[in-house]
RNA sequence: GUACCCGUAGCUCAGCUGGAUAGAGCGAUGGCUUGCGGAGCCAUAGGUCGUAGGUUCGAAUCCUGUCGGGUACACCA
């Protein structure tokens, strides 16, 4: 319906200026009509032309070509054309699928990242979240989707934690692992990182121990040691860890990862592939392997340590590598933290002077902080963060206080709406109460506007159909309805997941304004009304479905 | 010091590939109420879009400066 038109705009042009001008269509205000578009002022401008006189010419045209698909052509403001499509054609928009153009692409998704032997704080569960709704936007829209979790088990923090989990052992004794409960374990390597961590600081002595440990790991995955003593320790603890993880997961309910790609996997890759490039793109510098991106404007950034050890930055080139050679990919999407930002732009920058190909279709996406309502501040060290599960708890703590029995499928759509209704990129704040609240714009109360609609047509024992020559207030709805598959595509294209949230919460209100004013159920019109409503609730469903919050039919 | 992100109503945010009177939610005030789930609907108040310039017929949106908050800048991830 929509391409259709906007493919009328196109020809009018060219039959009327003989250029080639794309021609988008925009959704104005309800006053205006079904769709707008400024074609006319770009082509003023660009021909010198008034803008309103090239308007007029051009909807002119558009009438001929419509015909009756189209009731009301018109131009207004400086030179906007406005169009009202006719019941009929409005209403095919109700059932045209949504756009595949991703059909026959492969995108690679890379979201979440924890790090083994390391907490899990309230930003993993950001980028979790935000992952896991950009990786079914990319399905929805044809592409086969690989969802790739990356984290660090080798490197300086699992040095760290090493090292307090072997001394708080009493040596490297992998049999008293066994004596820690296993509640108690993802508290009991969050502790310990937290020693490490401070001993590394405050600690000349520790710091070296801590070094050395560092080195140890590495051997492990060279070697291939899994049966020393030390061996057992770091086996045992990083498995604690991927446990912990897919225990998150499995409570957020997000889909599966298809693959986990450990930084112990990469490292040889990457190390091998920096090596092979120092003396061209990287160069020796102080005992250790550097890229100088200050000649691109950016930073220069350590790669190969004196150590000899990678860095976060090799291991990166390492991971880059893998997934190209692995997937060959059309795309590939990294969500990471803000903070990443121009770290990774040297990493690319290096790895662009010899492989381009894989660089050019990879897309980097930032997000900000989660902070806490009332100015509780994170920070992640010495131990005070806000942990993925506590966000968790804060909001069932919420939902219980608000007096309401407290419901695992509410909370998870309270926190996950109340995460992605926010555009990627700023930091958020997020507010328990707001979140679990049946008021306004938040996951539960679209989760209610599902289930009241479902009552509704649980309710009536009639056929629904017939919806022809549409009232006013029903079209109102039908119109809104027919957004959602552009909305869909834009969120996709340009992976923006909050679009989703801003349009069916825009959506409930919609039908709130409807249904204020008609009743359903034994009006002469029941039969049509209860096929909007129908649609209605399966758009609410498919939407929520899009952001991993489920509808349930009744609450 | 250099770079990146952010600055829109009291609070939390949409709007940003320039376009028609800057929109929501929460909070405030006032209505609707024997309602198919009122957890709603309607209305009022509240904004010189941080600030100063520039480009343009037109700027919250683009450019420059500046102020404020955050982040990154060599051997952490």
């Amino acid at each position: 319906m929509k391409q259709e038109i906007e493919q009328a705009i196109v020809a009018a042009v060219k039959e009327l200026f003989d250029v080639d001008e794309s021609a988008e269509l925009s959704r104005p205000d309800e006053q205006f009509g079904d769709y707008s578009t400024n074609v006319a002022l770009r082509l003023a401008k660009q021909f010198g032309k008034n803008p309103r006189e090239v308007a007029e010419q051009l909807s002119v045209k558009l009438r001929e070509n419509l015909g009756d698909r189209v009731i009301d052509i018109s131009v207004a403001g400086p030179g906007f054309i406005n169009i009202r499509l006719s019941d009929a054609t409005l209403l095919t928009g109700l059932t045209s699928s949504g756009q595949v153009p991703n059909t026959g692409k492969k995108i690679l998704v890379e979201y979440s990242d924890p790090n083994p032997l390391k907490p899990l704080h309230a930003g993993h569960l950001y980028t979790t979240l935000v992952g896991d709704v950009i990786a079914r936007l990319v399905e929805s829209s044809g592409a086969e989707t690989i969802r790739l979790n990356y984290g660090g088990d080798v490197g300086l923090h699992v040095g760290k934690s090493l090292w307090a989990i072997v001394r708080q052992l009493g040596g490297e004794y992998p049999e008293k692992l066994d004596e820690i409960p296993e509640p108690e374990r993802p508290a009991w390597l969050g502790a310990r990182y937290v020693e490490g961590n401070d001993a590394y600081e405050d600690d000349e002595t520790a710091k070296a121990e801590i070094i050395a440990v560092n080195k140890k790991v590495y051997g492990l995955h060279e070697t291939g040691d899994r049966d020393s003593a030390f061996a057992h320790v770091y086996w045992t603890v990083r498995q604690w860890s991927y446990e912990y993880f897919a225990h998150l997961y499995d409570q957020l309910g997000v889909v599966p990862f298809d693959r986990f790609i450990p930084e112990s996997e990469v490292t040889a890759l990457g190390t091998q592939t920096v090596k092979e490039h120092t003396g061209s793109v990287y160069q020796e510098s102080e005992g250790a392997v550097v890229f100088d991106g200050e000649a691109y404007g950016l930073h220069t950034r350590v790669f190969i340590n004196s150590e000899g050890l990678p860095t976060y930055e090799a291991k990166e080139v390492g991971l880059l590598e893998t997934k190209w050679n692995d997937y060959h990919f059309d795309k590939s999407i990294v969500i990471t933290a803000n903070e990443q930002a121009q770290y990774m732009q040297v990493v690319f920058k290096s790895i662009e002077q010899f492989q381009a190909e894989p660089i050019s279709r990879t897309t980097h996406l930032t997000h900000g902080f989660v902070k806490l309502t009332g100015g509780i501040k994170m920070s992640s060290r010495k131990g005070n963060i806000v942990s993925a599960l506590d966000i968790l708890e804060v909001a069932r703590a919420a939902g219980a206080k608000s007096g309401r029995t407290p419901d695992e499928t509410v909370t998870l759509a309270a926190v996950k709406y109340a995460f992605l209704k926010n555009r990627i990129g700023a930091d958020i704040v997020y507010d328990p109460e707001e979140s679990i609240a049946l008021e306004g714009n938040s996951g539960p109360y679209l989760q209610y506007a599902h289930a009241r609609a479902r009552s509704i047509l649980r309710k009536s024992e009639n056929q629904q159909g017939g919806l022809t020559d549409l009232e006013a207030d029903e079209r109102m709805l039908v119109r809104k309805l027919t957004e959602y598959p552009e909305v869909i595509a834009k969120a996709a294209q340009e992976l923006l997941p909050h679009l989703i949230c801003t349009y069916l919460y825009e959506l409930a209100q919609t039908f709130n304004r409807f249904y204020e004013n008609n009743r359903v159920i034994s009006d002469p019109r029941e039969a049509s009304r209860l096929q909007l409503v129908t649609l209605y609730a399966n758009t609410l469903k498919d939407g929520l479905g899009l952001l991993g919050i489920t509808a349930p039919e009744s609450m």
